[in-house]
Parts: structure tokens; sequence; C-alpha cells
DNA sequence: GCATGTGAATAGATTCACAGCG
DNA sequence: CGCTGTGAATCTATTCACATGC
């Protein structure tokens, strides 16, 4: 599920605060969705409510958490040492989750050798080393859409078997491997979609308040 | 429907190509979805294919830009000059696809008046005339969590209408407002998830090949 | 013959409503 | 009495299968 990542933010803030318990109707407003979707995804994991009461803040956080894959820490690569590459680099909230970037790479040998936060960028060419040496399991292509494909071919033949893709295009992975995409431009249209059509919306509401108006 | 986005660009690298026409069978392996998905998808638009030869991949693109609202270009606010405002404010894709970022904001003093990509970065305090003398619509939040809901506001009182937040925390805007949000860590936590599965479902199966191995 | 377009079937997610328990 | 946990009902998305038309 796709909002548990949610519930554990809205809990570890609360734990933060010193909270003991939380009910479903209070988690599912900080969380921006229902109270019975609250119940029915934490009821996934186990019954760790009590009745009457709510859940304990602290358990939870550690039941998602151990959901997640969240008590160990994953070694992250980062392929693009582009200004995406940069902004990934120094987020900090990546290691604060327990992703810790171990390493960013790049083609261009000018880029080679300069810092991006903590890390040193090194060549895509040592990545097979790079990720045997951290036990990189996930990548992150933060390269220009042209290349996003070998990028992909490479990380999964240097064994990473998760991949997270920011190029703006398709790219095709072995069923063994998970993947993932962000894409701006896809999340920019959905907006302009749904503008458009409150425009549509407004321009049908006029011409039905003033009918004749128009021609 | 959050795939058309895909198709658009996978027709616009065919048409690039000169290609004339597409099958939904082909449109589907470029897109990575089922053919099935993809004509009815594309009959939601209406019925702009050929029987016994496909989609004509010039017309096909027009719709889809049509449905999208992308005949028209959509001025859009950066607020937030951090590293992730920088890559977005860089982003060639952007102004590629009709998106044109009209102005990059901040609080810090200090950024202000710094150049990122065609832009020159402005304060937080004229968002309300940088909004109406571009006649902005979108609103992307690019700072760190913590301000995310107060600058969500203030795009919402400058006249914002739709808003992309990248900041890791759920924000609240009045329901005329379109909102989507895109989560780093969420989508770090949904891999991790996965790998985390497929471990344990390894695990399993080394178990039930040498049974009483662990005991 | 070949590929679209679409009703019907299926699967999946969400919501409702309430029994059950602290 | 309040809030969880969950079957049942509903809504939405996906897939199937084939009639339809070039």
């Amino acid at each position: 599920m796709a909002r548990l990542p949610v519930y554990l933010r809205c809990l570890v803030d609360m734990a933060e605060r010193d909270l003991q318990t939380v009910s479903s109707d209070r988690l599912a407003g900080l969380a921006g969705v229902g109270p019975a979707k609250v119940r029915k995804d934490l009821s996934y994991l186990g019954s760790y409510g009590t009745r009457g009461v709510g859940y304990d803040v602290e358990y939870l956080v550690y039941q998602i958490r151990r959901e997640l894959g969240l008590e160990q820490d994953w070694p992250v690569v980062i392929v693009g040492a582009g200004h995406l590459g940069h902004a990934l680099g120094h987020y900090a909230g990546f290691q604060a989750r327990g992703f810790r970037t171990v390493a960013v790479v790049d083609v261009d040998p000018r880029k080679v050798g300069t810092r991006i936060g903590e890390a040193v960028v090194e060549h895509l060419d040592d990545l097979d080393l790079i990720v045997k040496e951290h036990h990189a399991a996930i990548g992150i292509i933060a390269t220009p859409a042209h290349a996003a494909q070998e990028v992909a071919d490479r990380l999964v033949a240097a064994g990473i078997s998760a991949i997270l893709n920011f190029a703006p295009t398709v790219v095709q992975v072995p069923g063994t491997v998970s993947l993932r995409k962000v894409d701006l431009s896809t999340e920019l249209q959905i907006l302009s979609f749904h503008e458009q059509r409150k425009a549509a919306q407004l321009a049908l509401g006029r011409r039905a308040a003033h009918p004749g108006g128009g021609r």
C-alpha cells in the first residue's frame, strides 16, 4: 500500500510531540484520507489497535517500519550528476529515513571527482564495482531520457534489484527488478488536464446562465 | 487518465521518426502496458483509429494534446530556490512541453536576485503580484516540509488553482484547487517494501528446500 | 485478414455499517 | 460510550472476447 509511508511520517511527527495514542479519525485527518481507509490499511499489518482508545503511536511506527523493510538501511546509487542528481544527493530526508547515498556516478569525466553532499562523483564504468562493494540494492536514474534505458540495463547487470526512474521515458527491466517512476512532465500534464476541464465546466456554466449569449 | 501523457510522449517520438500510423499493440509495447488498456483509454477521446490499420500518429498527438489542455501554454511559479528548485528551474523538458517557468521565489533574501536558468529569483512576498502579472495557474512547492502548508495557503490566496507538491508532507487545499504530490521518500519506501518481500520469499524458499536446516 | 471499439466479465479498491471489545 | 476490525455493498479499473468495419 502506497499510503503506509504517509501514515509513518504522520506517526513519527506525533511521536516527536510525545503523543501516546492516536485514533483512526485523527490519523486520517493528518494523512488526508478517510478514517475507514486508515483502519483497513492498518488491519493488514495485524490487529494493533485498542478498541475505544486507538493505536499506540510508538508501536505502530515500529510495525509500519518493519512492514516497509526500514529496519535495515538501504544503500542507494544515483546515476546522473546533473541538477537533479545534485538535488537528490543533497536531499537530507534520504539519510533520515534509512536510505544512504553511497555513490553518485556520471559518464562525464569533468564531473567525476566533484563533490555532491557527502559523496564524490565516480565514473559510470565503475558501477559494477561500486554496487558490489556497498551491496547497493536500489538505483536512481537521474539522467536525460535518451540514456535511461542503457543505464537501467547497466544497473540490472551490476546486480541492482530496485530502480527509481526520474527520466521522462519508459524503461523496461526484467520482472525480478522492481521499478517505479517519477515523472515531472506527466504530473504537470495531469494538472493542466484538470485545469482545462475546470475551464470547460466554467464556460458551460456561463452559457447556461446566459443562453444565446454566444453566437 | 494518468497514462495519456505517456502515450503522448511515445507518439511524439514516433512522429519525429516520421511514422504515419501505429497499432494499439505497438503503442502498448512502447508505453509498457497492455494493448486492451491502450484501446480503452484512446476510445475515451473518441473513435480516432482505423480498423485493420491503427491510429494516425499526428492526429492522435493532436487529440491527446487537446484533451490534456496542452494547446495553450501554462505559466508556472516555483516556490523554493534550493537544490530542487534549481533542478526544476533548469529542467528543459518543461519548456518543451508547454510549461513555462515564469518565476522562482524564495524567502531567503540572499537568494533573491540570483539566476536560475532563464529566471531571476524573486521574493515570496511578491507572489500575489507575480501570479497576477503572468496569469500563472500552476504552482510548484519545492520547499522544506515545515514551510509547505504556508506556501500552499499563499499560493491559493494569490489565485493559483493547481499545485504540485514536492515537500514530504501532506498539504490541505480547498476543493477547488487541484493538488498532486511527488514524494521521494515514499517512492523509495515502496521500493524497500518490495525488496523486503522478495527477501522474505527467498528465505521461505530456502527453508522449503532444506527443511530442518533452521529449527 | 487485421486491428479497432466495446459490452460483458473480472478483479481490485473504497466506502458503508455495525458487531465486538475495552 | 468510543473506537477498532471487518463482512457486505459499492464503485472504479482492468481484462477478455468478439462483433464491426476497413
